[in-house]
DNA sequence: CTTAAATATGTTACCGATAACAGTTATCGG
DNA sequence: CCGATAACTGTTATCGGTAACATATTTAAG
């Protein structure tokens, strides 16, 4: 499969390559007549640009970098998949491609893909995830190459991102909890390592304050954001003396192992302890019993962060891009 | 952000760049000393080469193409996110990236992807869930672009693909119902465009003559591999005089579909109608009743196809690649 | 009818790397 | 001590496009 080349149609033409690349991009005149012989032969000869010859020549690539923390099984984080179809979706109409970078959860090594902003393969980069103390994104700012982060808040200088009301949307699980009349609240943090894990348990703590609830650090467990951590450490809070009446998890994955565990010690959800989750993944309608849990609009976030990207690449934007969209409370059964 | 590039590396090391290229490759000798200078003045300057010009001088993209069914929040199809992880992990352990190419539904379209193939942006294609009457099938096994067909099974020249037992697989699902005393067996189909929805109606066929049942044409509906369209079309099973006592879907989200429609019905399942599903999508496990289903190894037959396509794309092979790999029943509750 | 502007096309250089070939110097065996 | 080989480095051309400038031909305006 030897391509066809700029070159093999303008010497069938009979013209330069310049007149063919004139056809290619529509800009500059070409004489109709010219420009339909040209056409046609492309046509006859199956042509196609070389996009890669293109892309250095115009010192554009036309795809984003889409970075997510490698784990097992990448894709089935139903979290990551939603932020990729909305990324997917803006991509595609600004006729940039998309290209799935997986990355070492261990971000300790310096470099690690601070290198693909310099690598010339991205016009910019969608960061999902970040970790806190991550060397890379100081950096990353610093070099002034295009990038936004999901899920990840940092006002500072050089940092865009997009993420959703997570102190807002804790406060709301809190109500909800508080209005069915929990008072013992326990918490399943995600990883200490992420802001929005963070701003979850703050807003857990504001509403113990604003409730005159008693914050107890026995209450607090961490779950790293991963279902069977969860399932694993839950125990410590089944097995306390005054054992909570309700368990708020930073996230849907969290929440499933929690309801697991609960159910091995033969006590039933949401009867005996209530079970609330953050995210509204797509399993969360099904498992049962269903879970009650605080959407986020994900798909929309990854919609959001694309456009916000294609702009700073664009210079179409100067301020930074710090977008909070909205959660909602989504009232099943687990509660 | 000016990128260094290996000229800059050159005049300040005071060699050619020829000398830093080969520094940077590791092919052809470098004193030893110089090497040293090369890279100090490397990191020092934060240099990284361009791998789009690297792409061109080469030859060689370094790029995978996944091209997936353009559908409404694309990634949210487990069945798709499993591939992608698989074939994920084994191009990252080969150096290369993914690209993800959502293609439109309607193939009618010629030369809609065969073009991918003609831009140098891949070295190689997956392809996922192809339809059957694809015009660009052909076009593609004729230009002899590697390319590997995920869920497709075609045995004629040129074509590469990794599939699942599908008809066994239907069987397997088959002897299960009729095991349990079943004898009216509806069938639930995907769409007529993929063989791997003919292939698990052949077993449903199959099965039927073995057990000497009657092949009936009311108890088989088309769910388009929707759980909408499973769901309101299952309607006419339930209406039926002689209603069945058990539903194979040929996939777990049809399942899921006919199950929510079933109990609108106030039926029970599997007491009043069993179900059955296929693919084992994470859900099954999660739904209530809990979802009897066959296993496709999902995340296998992604890290099979890309292996083949690296070896395809390396020449390492010589003979068309057609694997299929095993299914497997996993009982549940639905039936 | 002349000149300026617009149209149509070509030339040269360049994007940033690598391949192939060509020197030059150092090393080694006989 | 000399020729042969290996080690090191450089030169030139090329991958397949596009940008900037140059040139030739029309067309329009005065």
């Amino acid at each position: 499969m030897n391509k066809t080349t700029i070159s093999d149609i303008a010497s069938k033409a009979g013209v330069s390559r310049m007149t063919v690349s004139r056809v290619l991009s529509g800009n500059g005149p070409v004489a109709e007549e010219t420009a339909k012989k040209i056409k046609s032969i492309m046509a006859e000869m199956n042509y196609q640009p070389n996009l890669i010859a293109r892309s250095l020549s115009i010192r554009k690539s036309m795809n984003l970098g889409v970075l997510i923390p490698k784990t097992e099984q990448l894709f089935l984080d139903n979290y990551i998949a939603q932020v990729l179809s909305g990324v997917s979706d803006i991509a595609q109409e600004n006729d940039y491609r998309i290209m799935l970078v997986p990355v070492n959860q261990s971000c300790s090594e310096k470099g690690s893909y601070i290198n693909y902003a310099r690598s010339n393969l991205f016009d910019g980069i969608i960061l999902v995830k970040a970790k806190i103390n991550d060397p890379n994104l100081p950096e990353l700012a610093e070099s002034g190459f295009p990038f936004i982060l999901v899920n990840y808040r940092k006002n500072e200088h050089g940092y865009n991102y997009v993420d959703s009301e997570n102190v807002k949307g804790a406060e709301l699980a809190m109500e909800h909890l508080y209005e069915k009349g929990h008072r013992k609240i326990a918490f399943v943090e995600g990883t200490k390592e992420e802001t929005n894990s963070r701003d979850r348990l703050k807003g857990y703590k504001n509403s113990l304050k604003k409730f005159g609830l008693e914050y107890r650090e026995e209450y607090v467990i961490c779950g790293e954001f991963e279902k069977e951590i969860a399932y694993e450490r839950s125990e410590s809070l089944l097995n306390l003396v005054e054992r909570p009446t309700a368990i708020f998890c930073s996230d849907d994955y969290m929440a499933l192992g929690v309801i697991e565990r609960i159910k091995t010690y033969g006590l039933s959800v949401p009867n005996d302890i209530a079970v609330i989750g953050f995210d509204n993944i797509e399993i969360s309608q099904f498992s049962r019993p269903a879970l009650t849990t605080v959407r986020q609009p994900i798909y929309e976030i990854g919609k959001t962060a694309a456009t916000a990207l294609l702009n700073i690449i664009g210079n179409k934007i100067s301020q930074p891009v710090r977008k909070i969209l909205k959660t909602k409370l989504i009232i099943r059964e687990s509660t």
